[in-house]
DNA sequence: GGCCATACTTACACGTTTGTTCGTACCATA
DNA sequence: TATGGTACGAACAAACGTGTAAGTATGGCC
């Protein structure tokens, strides 16, 4: 998005990171916001002022950029309707549905493991 | 790890994000190297000197704080050797282990997606 | 005493992400 | 002319992630 260098070593490992399945994915779907965004959009059609009621915590701003990255990633389609007072409509994509199933197994793994990495901290004390 | 002052929306928003498994694990597994280090250790113990040989490309600052990350967050096992030239050993958690199927379907996810994400691009240029 | 190798550690700087504030455009209404 | 609601955009700043360069500690070897 911004200009950079394209020699530094922060873009060429930039580029490496690219080349990997898994970092790509972790490079679409991570940040703050993303996958929150994604899961209240599951299944139903939001409007930008649906959105921003239920993320009162993230400014409008962040709520466009990541609305922003996630459509022009294909993971959600974005409409606009010309009518006076703008409407804009948000749903997930084929490709961002085909996401939940392994979103689920990562979703399971954390909480299961939350619990016991806390347990490991704990017992590790002595 | 550095100070930071509590009150602000930065931070206040973090701990909203680490209230979801989902969130939390991309915490956990996010960043440009932590996966890959993951990678490399799947069903093999490597010392520090065998990492800084297969990331090359990563320089050691790197590769101690994401191993000291992944470390304090359970994933992997740090196992010093009190010898001359010191000898440290690194090898992944049973939680880490159990992290592989879920990581396979992410990795299948990105290598789909990533081509049909590209078609769509590219059909969307009329 | 000085050098070697391993495995770090520290100080500093660059680049990105996230957050704050203010401004824009539309058109109906008053 | 001013106000209102929706959906943004631009300029700026704080915080973090990442990279660069140099230094530390150990103890055997010369």
């Amino acid at each position: 998005m911004a200009t950079r260098k394209d020699s530094s070593t922060y873009s060429r490992n930039e580029k490496w990171i690219a080349d990997c399945d898994l970092t790509y994915v972790i490079a679409k779907i991570g940040g703050r916001w993303k996958l929150q965004i994604l899961s209240a959009l599951e299944g139903k059609t939001l409007r930008f002022s649906d959105l921003k009621k239920t993320f009162s915590m993230m400014t409008e701003r962040m709520l466009t950029l990541q609305l922003r990255a996630l459509e022009s990633d294909g993971l959600i389609k974005r409409t606009v309707y010309a009518e006076v007072p703008a409407r804009v409509e948000y749903e997930l994509t084929p490709v961002a549905v085909e996401l939940w199933p392994v979103l689920d197994m990562l979703s399971a793994w954390g909480s299961k493991h939350r619990q016991l990495i806390a347990d490991t901290t704990i017992s590790s004390h002595g």
